[in-house]
RNA sequence: GACCCCAUGGUCUAGUGGCCUAGGACAUCACCCUUUCAAGGUGGUAACCCGGGUUCGAAUCCCGGUGGGGUCACCA
């Protein structure tokens, strides 16, 4: 296959990939305020998969620089959120490797370092402007309707002014020239140019002489050898800035990658108030991680064959920069459950089993007491959503009904006959000579054609009699695993709370 | 406001000038199956933002508009 590449020549099947010149290595560069959220959690996704796609390495920076925004254990939580979905790390903090260290805070040795040279060859310079001068010059710049571009007054300045100013506070600027313009190969969306002119000398490093974000994300990369810096759509407009310092530094620049973000559903930024925002808290109500991976794989990258149900080796395999979207994608429960239910239905039970105890726990159901868990779990799995549902649907098989499905009391327990049924149910059950799915069936269709009734007038009232509740997994064998003793117990507590007239209902 | 990105059903998407009467998935509706629910099966409703070009031919290329998003810090 021969087409035109982004750079307007012909290339061949795939022309980023330099599989051939160096190892890719990707990264993920969360900055630990709170817990992963699944816009930052799809990026790492992408990353590690492009990384893992091209036999490269994949890497977790920790941006600590000092900020109010630490949340204590975030760093930790953030793990736990990528190795759930079965991202692991190359590298990273925990683990180490050849280009450490990878927390930021770390590396201020080295960031320093290289803004000492940018300063000595003249790239760079040192500003005095006070924050109220600056405030002063963009509200003048802002009154003349133009961009709030920074002068560069200090620019006159030589070594020999710096060191008069010993005692002053100064930060340190980037020379950014004013003409011409920076061009961003994008590896998702082409080249993207952005003219000189709207950018000014920014800040490299703070007046305590730490460094500000695209400073410090180049130093990081570069030295972490970092080659395609896969990261989220809001850093595009940044990009430029570290291009010009890469320049400056007269660094390779790496490849840039700025996939689309996640939106709420009302098309705005997503935000706490739109519910659940974090791997966590999806996890929490009982998503499965397998799942929750495959739907972020499916927001913003499509498949060649357009099947959508992709393991995590399938995904390594099939994953590709050239198939993820230019648009912000809104993320959909619906499909989220749906996905969650398809792997419910699949993955080996043991997992589901595996999947399901904390769920069950918070239910108080003591699994020791009833069936196999992993009997109740095949019983229902493929009728749940999520582990909250299958844990809900098993409950009964460990603790009699509470109270019964409002509903089905007035449709199968109002009939005068009923509690009368439930016993007689209960007196046949007793003797029934084997304790099979087959034997019930053949008994209830015995009874059923003995009392002249329908078959399924018989089935209801038992089912809600024994597990509260209008629906769930075949009647017989539920019956079957709740177990001959339990069953009659059941249906004769129900009659008599029909009698005296007290069903508590829900 | 300036700059940048983007634009196919409610949502995720396929689509790289003729294969498109625009395909798939979720959701939704109807029917079938059925001991309930779920699953499954069948069928239905539903989209190329608008306007100009280019071309024999445009969802696809170009320009303009509109709309949405992002960035403009001594945050990351």
């Amino acid at each position: 296959m021969t087409r035109l590449g982004w750079l307007g020549y012909t290339v061949g099947t795939d022309p980023r990939p330099r599989r051939n010149c160096s190892v890719v290595r990707t990264r993920y560069a969360p900055s630990p305020s709170g817990t992963l959220h699944i816009g930052g959690a799809r990026t790492a996704l992408f990353s590690f998969l492009y990384a893992r796609h091209f036999d490269g390495r994949f890497v977790l920076r920790v941006e600590d620089t000092d900020q109010t925004r630490q949340v204590d254990g975030s760093e930790r939580a953030m793990m736990r959120g990528l190795a759930s979905l079965g991202i692991v790390w190359d590298e990273g903090p925990d683990v180490g490797g050849d280009f450490g260290p990878y927390r930021q805070s770390e590396r201020l040795a080295e960031h320093r370092e290289v803004a000492d040279r940018l300063l000595a060859d003249g790239h760079a310079y040192r500003c005095y402007c006070t924050p109220e001068e600056l405030e002063r010059e963009r509200a003048a710049r802002r009154a003349q309707g133009l961009p709030p571009r920074y002068s560069g007054r200090c620019r006159r300045l030589n070594p020999a002014d710096w060191a008069e100013r010993q005692d002053k506070a100064f930060v340190v600027r980037l020379k950014v020239s004013a003409s011409g313009s920076t061009v961003v190969d994008d590896l998702i969306r082409g080249p993207v140019s952005f003219d000189n002119q709207v950018l000014d000398d920014f800040v490299l490093m703070k007046p305590d002489y730490t460094p500000v974000y695209n400073f410090a994300v180049v130093v990081d990369d570069h030295g972490m050898g970092i080659t395609h810096v896969i990261r989220g759509e809001e850093h595009l407009s940044n990009t430029p800035k570290q291009i010009l310092v890469y320049e400056a530094l007269d660094w390779p620049v790496p490849q840039f990658a700025h996939v689309p973000m996640i939106l709420a559903p009302d098309r705005s930024k997503l935000s706490k108030r739109h519910g659940a925002t974090s791997v966590e808290e999806y996890l929490d109500q009982g998503i499965l991680p397998e799942a929750l991976r495959n739907y972020l794989l499916l927001l913003g990258w499509s498949s060649p064959a357009g099947n959508e149900i992709i393991g995590l080796d399938e995904a390594i395999r099939l994953f590709d920069l050239d198939r993820v979207q230019h648009t912000a994608a809104i993320y959909d429960t619906k499909k989220l459950e749906w996905m969650t239910q398809q792997y419910l239905k699949t993955l080996p039970l043991s997992r589901v089993v595996e999947a399901v105890k904390p769920f069950a726990e918070r239910l108080g159901i003591n699994w020791g007491l009833g069936p196999p868990l992993d009997v109740a779990v095949a019983l229902v799995r493929e009728r749940a959503y999520t582990l909250r549902q299958v844990a809900e649907g098993i409950r009964f098989l460990y603790q009699p009904p509470a109270s019964y499905d409002g509903q089905g009391v007035r449709k199968h327990f109002t009939a005068p006959e009923a509690p009368g049924r439930l016993r007689d149910l209960a007196t046949h059950l007793d003797v029934l000579e084997e304790w099979s799915h087959d034997a019930l069936a053949a008994l209830y269709d015995q009874l059923a054609l003995a009392w002249g009734v329908k078959r399924a007038e018989l089935i209801h009232p038992t089912r809600l009699a024994v597990s509260g509740k209008t629906v769930g997994p075949g009647l017989f064998e539920l019956v079957q695993t709740v177990g001959r003793d339990e069953t009659a117990k059941r249906l004769r507590h129900a009659a008599a709370l029909i009698e005296s007239g007290s069903v508590p209902e829900s």
